[in-house]
DNA sequence: ACTGAAAATGTCATAGA
DNA sequence: TCTATGACATTTTCAGT
């Protein structure tokens, strides 16, 4: 299993947070990416680990930062938001400084699912999840066209919205 | 298992699937978007029912579909894509009617995280983590531009993605 | 819908490779 | 340092009320 030679020493002291994820690790983390909820035993058997180890690995991934968090994905149009959209924002040049201060105000709004803020001819994009048109228009010309800092928006109407998982590999 | 009190018969007796949620079911529903592997026995704590009432109403919630999973969180830049970007795609007027199949495509390129089906001038925007700016140019140029359907793109870097979770209310 | 017991699971301490 | 085994605490689950 272990080989003997002296350059073994060498790696495996390396601490695990600065060195690459193990197969193993990428392994674990795969499975949690497809269900969050799986137990700790059968990860552990899926990868071949006894599962104190499996716990330990999953713990440090946490700690680590690897994983950020467990969320349980709902279902927008179940709880009364069944019209989403994408509204790209443009700021005024001068109001760049305080991007940061923006885009909290932005994840304040209603029904505000992700911000990404990008390059390119826009500066912000933000999906949102809204009961109906009319709080859409209400959230665009209310809450987003009226702000000072913002040149203009361009809102696209989301047909369908898909999270792409990737099967284990 | 029945009852004879005549009042809570009706009032038991209409499924969960057709009403609306309960403040009951949208509370649980916040707790586990913001932690889905909070304890069932904690959540019942929290919002003041008995785990095994709790238990019941968290497995109706997926089975009605409401809760469609539960997922880790999983920094990108840990795994090795540390690069983000939103690539706006147009078709051709004529490659419109089979656009499933065009969005199949998409979803089992590498690094696609997330692809949304908009209107407006753009017909798809598709969320991509990658390694290094390499990667992005090999996906862009030898899977999405040369594809016959595709009639232009156009890529902007992802400086920030916030996921926004709402705190419970 | 609640309570309590049984089963399954998660967690931690200790020890070996 | 990583891994494995076993004891213990917690949680899930299912019975009855």
């Amino acid at each position: 299993m272990t080989n003997d030679s002296s350059a073994a020493e060498f790696s495996s002291a390396v601490p695990k947070e600065r060195r690459g994820l193990d197969p193993v690790d990428r392994r674990i983390l795969e499975l949690l990416q497809a269900d969050a909820r799986m137990p700790n035993n059968a990860i552990a058997a899926a990868v071949g680990i006894a599962p104190s180890t499996c716990h330990g690995r999953i713990r440090a991934l946490q700690e680590s930062g690897v994983v950020r968090g467990f969320h349980a994905d709902v279902d927008p149009a179940a709880t009364g938001r069944g019209l989403q959209a994408m509204i790209a924002i443009r700021l005024h040049a001068h109001a760049r400084s305080n991007l940061a201060t923006f885009k909290d105000y932005l994840a304040q709004l209603p029904g505000v699912e992700s911000i990404f803020f990008v390059t390119g001819d826009r500066d912000f994009l933000i999906h949102v999840a809204l009961s109906d048109s009319e709080a859409l228009r209400d959230l665009v010309a209310h809450n987003i066209s009226v702000h000072p800092e913002v040149a203009g928006t361009n809102t696209s109407v989301i047909f369908e919205y898909v999270s792409v998982r990737r099967p284990a590999g």
